[in-house]
DNA sequence: GATACCGCTATCCTTTTGGAAAGTAGTATC
DNA sequence: GATACTACTTTCCAAAAGGATAGCGGTATC
């Protein structure tokens, strides 16, 4: 069978990029990953979500999340306390994400690594260019 | 070895945060993937590319093929004929990426199917309520 | 009644991204 | 000398994303 790489057909092609544009749609910006990483620890409260990531203002954290429910990936559980207490909490469902976040993290550490190198190189060769 | 879940340190989050980051970085935008997939037929001239995505101006789509050409994912070659051809190959290096995008197709695929599959239960339930 | 805490929302503004339209450089043909 | 072709670049503009700052509603404590 040696002619696999002939299933490049026009359909195929933009089934397959459709596909990969839905994966890049859920979790597109610039705070979808983190805050699944942070969840993957547990649930946490929107204050202690806020004070994990950094410097994510409410708005931006509120949508983000909203977004992430909308998909799916975390459940929104609220507890009456006084003051109230909501927790955020990954499904179930967000566990379907393992092998693609593995897959980029694989490839960004070894695109790093391989960045790195070059600027060694490029060191390299100027120290011998002067 | 039980403890599978408690390697969750606050550095090996941020190491692996950073690796997905500088995956999904050098991804990001709306280009380019469809570029690199519409590459992966073998190369093509700047005007085929063009025809080939539909609707991108020749301004995003030289600035895209720069992105990816300093990624190393591409390599640009000039032809001296008349008038001047440029063709666009993928790398070896952009092999490299197979992994990730199989992993963005197969998740895609799969939550484009839920997807299609809640509406149709939604649509189920609403007959039912009326 | 003032203050504090939580989980937000509302308004306004800046930055980034993407695009429309026209133009340019080099070469060749009529 | 006008026109055509490829492969872009330039200028100007619109939309989207992201952020700073302030405020709100509910509850409790002093």
């Amino acid at each position: 069978m040696p002619f696999k790489k002939e299933q490049h057909s026009k359909e195929s092609c933009n089934t397959h990029l459709n596909a990969v544009k839905d994966a890049l749609y859920v979790l597109n910006g610039k705070w979808k990953l983190p805050l699944i990483l942070a969840l993957q620890n547990g649930p946490l409260r929107f204050n202690e979500i806020q004070k994990s990531l950094g410097e994510i203002t409410p708005k931006i954290l509120s949508k983000e999340l909203k977004d992430l429910e909308l998909n799916e990936f975390l459940n929104r559980k609220v507890f009456s306390t006084t003051p109230v207490t909501v927790t955020y909490e990954l499904t179930a469902y967000s566990a379907s994400l393992e092998r693609v976040i593995d897959e980029l993290r694989i490839w960004g550490t070894q695109h790093r690594e391989r960045l790195v190198n070059h600027r060694k190189t490029d060191y390299r060769m100027q120290e011998v260019a002067t």
